[in-house]
DNA sequence: TCCTTTCTTCTATTTTGTATAGATTGGGTC
DNA sequence: GACCCAATCTATACAAAATAGAAGAAAGGA
């Protein structure tokens, strides 16, 4: 198997927060649907690191947006997910899926 | 990821994979059915040292086994899960379902 | 004995995941 | 118009997880 072929766990995490988000999604808000969905509270600094490398992979791609907010702010840089990206969340769901078949969550028996 | 929080990608699959050959799963049957499943070939070195985490954690307990091969071998390790490992996979997958929630895999564009 | 088979351990290295601190930007305030 | 403040991103350092493959260990047969 080629290396580097696999996503990490929270590079799923977030590639999928980005898709949600699609294409307006940014670090902060990007960061808050993570929390909002799953509970988990990822720092800052996990978010954007795991967007650069995404990014680098061609997963993810950015863009400049305007700022706006209500009160001053940094510009912040859009994220929207590459069809690459799309394919690779796609391929990692069939592979769990592959290993859950038959098993569904919660069946504590057998 | 604080104190053992979250799962690693590769260790929810190895996860996985010792859940469905419950109780008598070994590293290389475990290998094998990560293989026949998913088509990944993982080397047998990530398959041990993961094992070998999942265990320190208390995800997965281990006892030496009989070796009855058909002809000759050392005595394998054979591998189950522990409710605490069952129960951080459904939490693992609780997580991704949540985030996959309206975006079921190859719907590609809306 | 020693060879073969089956399975596990070991060690080194790269990739991922995390935390902290700080730089940058633009608007408000006085 | 200099300064402060809040929102955002960047840099750096380090910890944990994943990878690769060679080496070691135990059991049975020739």
């Amino acid at each position: 198997m080629p290396r580097g072929e696999h996503l990490g766990e929270f590079e799923q995490v977030v590639l999928l927060a980005v898709l949600r988000l699609n294409p307006d999604g940014y670090g902060v808000t990007i960061r808050a649907e993570i929390e909002a969905r799953t509970g988990r509270d990822a720092s800052v600094g996990a978010v954007y690191a795991t967007l650069d490398r995404l990014e680098t992979k061609g997963l993810l791609d950015s863009h400049a947006g305007t700022p706006s907010p209500t009160r001053g702010g940094r510009a912040p840089r859009h994220y929207r997910i590459t069809p690459e990206g799309r394919t690779a969340l796609d391929e990692a769901r069939r592979m769990l899926d592959a290993l859950w078949d038959g098993f569904e969550p919660g069946a504590g028996s057998a």
